[in-house]
DNA sequence: CAGTGGTCTAGACCACCAA
DNA sequence: TGGTGGTCTAGACCACTGC
């Protein structure tokens, strides 16, 4: 018996894993409304508050979520799984694919498109590109839509005075992406890094990716180095905890 | 400006992020003890309940944690670097620089060693190492400590009729580890792959690794496949996810 | 023993949604 | 307009810490 007798629970993880076992043996199917929290609150002899701290856990789980003013809804989203080392990486570049559209999962809609020009990095972002002091970059943000869901924000960011007038300022880099221009410039990628950490999202990715505060986000940076060495981009992704399944597969 | 006027945030996030601004600009050094949530209640002017919100926003991100019946602590620990790809697969790429600080794999004390064998594998996995119907494995499971602190959690999973009689089942396999004892039987692990998610940790696992109901983990499971093909193992890790940077460095 | 964090309650007000 | 989720309050009881 696992049953912990002991350790007794508290009320709120007790009734979300009854929650979650109700989930998981589809009473109720995806998208479906739950009944309210005062409903449930009552059916289940809690305050209502406690209800709302176990369906909040839940949620930051992506098992629910909730819409005010309307109810709590089972989640329907089936997680991306995105490929972080491309097969055949270099055969790509000239293609006319993306790196994204290269992964197996769904092809998402891109919005919120920007290109900035003459900006001052961050100080981390200035550090890994070894910019000299006041050096500016060009930043390139963007934001990834999966079925209606916002699932990604994405900022790249590259030396100003490597980019100025080519392609890679303009909204649309051509075929092959900003790699393969960076490749017409002398600097293609040869090598890359990606850093993955977990994070809670700021209140402006909360709201661009229509996170609840709760809900942790998985940041990955990935470093792209060209033939000498020297990082010529980093991609700062932020990604809804819930949306993905992230892949790496390399040989020993 | 980007000072929102229009779109009040509620106020535990307002204080939580003064908060974040007030530990990030150091006013309080790693360890040491905030003022109690009553005396933090009465400063910024709310309900301790609110109080409370804000603060566990923050221990969820690993800023502070909290010590029944003592109070809340800035959080000190620093966090460790986990490179997927080993270094040894790695050519020699030089440039060490990496977007986010963290320590590269401090030696960890290990515990909770368990070797079980003949058991009965979760489907996920028997589908993964194309088990037969009722085929047993051996299970493989230990916790890593890391200056006191539990960090993660692993099982490694592997065919029971493949490792029956090995020193795999002991609970010290030799030098090398299991992967050597696999290339001593023919199986020698030639690809990996590694799937990486974030999820909200079980009862068990929180109480393992000590972490707070809302603290997420990350999920990484390791695949390995032998020159055939053939998956021989499959370790699934569990970590907090705020002890934790992974980096995954390949070619184009 | 006093003080602390952890849980829980009852009730209030607001913004939003749908009929 | 009534119901819903989101926020906030005041106060209670408990278990644990540390003196």
């Amino acid at each position: 018996m696992s049953r912990e007798l002991g350790t007794a629970q508290p009320k709120y993880l007790r009734i979300a894993a009854e929650l979650r076992a109700i989930l998981e043996r589809g009473d109720y199917g995806p998208g479906d409304r739950l009944p309210g929290e005062n409903t449930l609150a009552a059916d289940f002899g809690v305050a209502s508050l406690t209800m709302r701290q176990a369906l909040a856990l839940l949620r930051s789980e992506g098992l629910v979520g909730s819409r005010k003013g309307s109810g709590w809804y089972v989640e329907a989203f089936r997680p991306i799984r995105r490929h972080g080392i491309p097969r055949v990486a270099r055969a790509q570049w000239g293609s006319g694919k993306t790196i994204w559209s290269a992964d197996d999962d769904r092809a998402p809609d891109v919005d919120q498109v920007n290109v900035a020009e003459g900006e001052t990095p961050p100080q981390h972002i200035a550090a890994v590109l070894e910019l000299a002091e006041g050096e500016a970059v060009c930043i390139r943000s963007r934001r990834y839509v999966v079925e209606g869901r916002p699932v990604m924000l994405a900022a790249s960011y590259l030396p100003q005075a490597l980019v100025a007038d080519t392609a890679i300022t303009e909204a649309n880099p051509g075929p092959g992406g900003i790699y393969a221009r960076l490749a017409d410039l002398g600097h293609a990628p040869v090598r890359f890094r990606e850093e993955i950490r977990v994070r809670v999202p700021s209140a402006e990715e909360a709201t661009r990716l229509s996170l609840p505060a709760d809900r942790s986000v998985i940041k990955v940076a990935r470093t792209a180095f060209d033939g000498e060495g020297r990082a010529v981009e980093i991609n700062e992704m932020t990604m809804d905890s819930a949306a993905y399944v992230l892949d790496y597969e390399f040989g020993a």
